[in-house]
DNA sequence: AAACAGGCCTAAA
DNA sequence: TTTAGGCCTGTT
C-alpha cells in the first residue's frame, strides 16, 4: 500500500478567500466530509487531505509536494475570486449572493470523476450521490494511507469501461448504470477527450458531452464548469430555476454574466439552497 | 402508501 | 420545440 505521509500543515488562505464549509457544501464535489470539529477530509487525484480552519486561517494537511504539485490548483488559489466579484455587474440580488457565497471556490475537479459523479447525480439528493461515489471507489478505486487510514482514489475511466452492469449491482445506482460505464468507454477509448475539451472552447465541450447517452444540459454544464474548468458554464437544476424565475427577466442569458458566470451560478444556488441563512448563525 | 428527488430519454403533440 | 411519462432506488 503506497504511503503518504501527512506531517506538514500549509496555509491555503484565509476563510474569506476560502471557506471550506461554503466551498465543499456547495453542491459541486462528493468526496469532502466533515467530523465533528468541523475538519474537513477528502480525496482528490489520488490523494487525501485534510482542511483544518484555526481562526481565519484555512490550513491543509499534506506534504509540501502535493501542496505544489497538486492541492494549490485544485483548490484554484491563482485566480482572483475577489476581484472576479468586484466585476460582476447584475444588479443586486447577485451583489447579495456573491456577498453571501464570498469564500466558495470552483474546485479543479479530476475531469473523468466529475463527469462520472454528475451522471451518477440525475435525480438523487447530495448524501444519496456521496453514498454512491463512495461505493464505486471502494469497489474499484485504488486504496491508499494518509494519517494511518484507508482511503480509495476514484477509478480511472480504463477501469470502469471494463465493467458490466451486473458488476455495478452493488452500486445500486440503477439506470445510471449503463450510463456510466457508456461514458467511461466513450472516455477510455478516445472518443471523447477530456483534456482536449478542457481547452476547446465551452460550445464545443458541451457539444460533446451532450452526445453521451445520459448526458443532458445540466450533467454536462456541471461535468463542463466542475472538471473541464470552463467558468462561464452555466448548470441550471431546479433551484437555479426557481432563482432565476424569481430574480431574472424571462429572457435572461447567463452568458451576459461573462466569463466567470459558472461562478456567478454558485453564489445563486449556494444562496437559493441556504434560504439565504448562513450555517454558521 | 404514494410521491418525490439537484435528469434524461423517448414518444407524441 | 415543447411536454408527459417512465425509469432504479431510497426516503418521507
Amino acid at each position: 500500500m503506497r504511503k503518504l505521509p501527512a506531517d506538514n500543515m500549509i496555509c491555503l488562505g484565509s476563510v474569506k478567500e476560502l471557506d471550506p464549509v461554503k466551498t465543499f457544501e456547495c453542491g459541486q464535489c462528493f468526496r469532502w466530509n466533515a467530523d465533528e470539529n468541523g475538519v474537513y477530509t477528502g480525496v482528490a487525484g489520488g490523494r487525501a487531505a485534510r482542511v483544518v480552519t484555526k481562526g481565519k486561517k484555512v490550513y491543509i494537511k499534506t506534504t509540501n509536494e502535493d501542496f505544489y504539485g497538486f492541492w494549490r490548483s485544485y483548490f484554484d488559489l491563482e485566480l482572483d475570486y475577489e476581484a472576479i466579484r468586484q466585476g460582476f455587474d447584475a444588479g443586486d440580488y447577485l451583489k447579495q449572493c456573491a456577498g453571501f457565497g464570498a469564500g466558495i471556490r470552483i474546485l479543479r475537479q479530476d475531469r473523468w470523476e466529475a463527469l462520472c459523479s454528475f451522471i451518477l447525480s440525475q435525480c438523487n439528493n447530495i448524501p444519496r450521490i456521496k453514498k454512491l461515489v463512495e461505493t464505486l471507489c471502494r469497489c474499484f478505486g485504488g486504496v491508499f494511507e494518509y494519517d494511518g487510514e484507508a482511503f480509495y482514489s476514484f477509478p480511472d475511466a480504463e477501469t470502469v469501461a471494463c465493467l458490466t452492469e451486473r458488476d455495478l449491482a452493488p452500486l445500486r445506482c440503477g439506470y445510471r448504470a449503463p450510463y456510466i460505464i457508456g461514458a467511461a468507454k466513450a472516455v477510455a477509448g478516445g472518443g471523447i477527450d477530456l483534456d482536449k475539451l478542457a481547452l476547446a472552447d465551452m460550445d464545443e465541450a458541451m457539444k460533446a458531452l451532450l452526445s453521451l447517452d445520459g448526458v443532458g444540459v445540466k450533467v454536462a454544464s456541471c461535468a463542463a464548469l466542475f472538471g473541464l474548468g470552463h467558468m462561464e458554464a452555466f448548470p441550471v437544476d431546479v433551484w437555479m430555476k426557481r432563482a432565476m424565475r424569481e430574480h431574472f427577466p424571462p429572457d435572461f442569458d447567463p452568458r451576459s454574466l461573462g466569463p466567470y458566470a459558472g461562478l456567478a451560478q454558485q453564489y445563486i444556488f449556494y444562496y437559493a439552497r441556504s434560504g439565504g441563512k448562513d450555517s454558521s448563525d
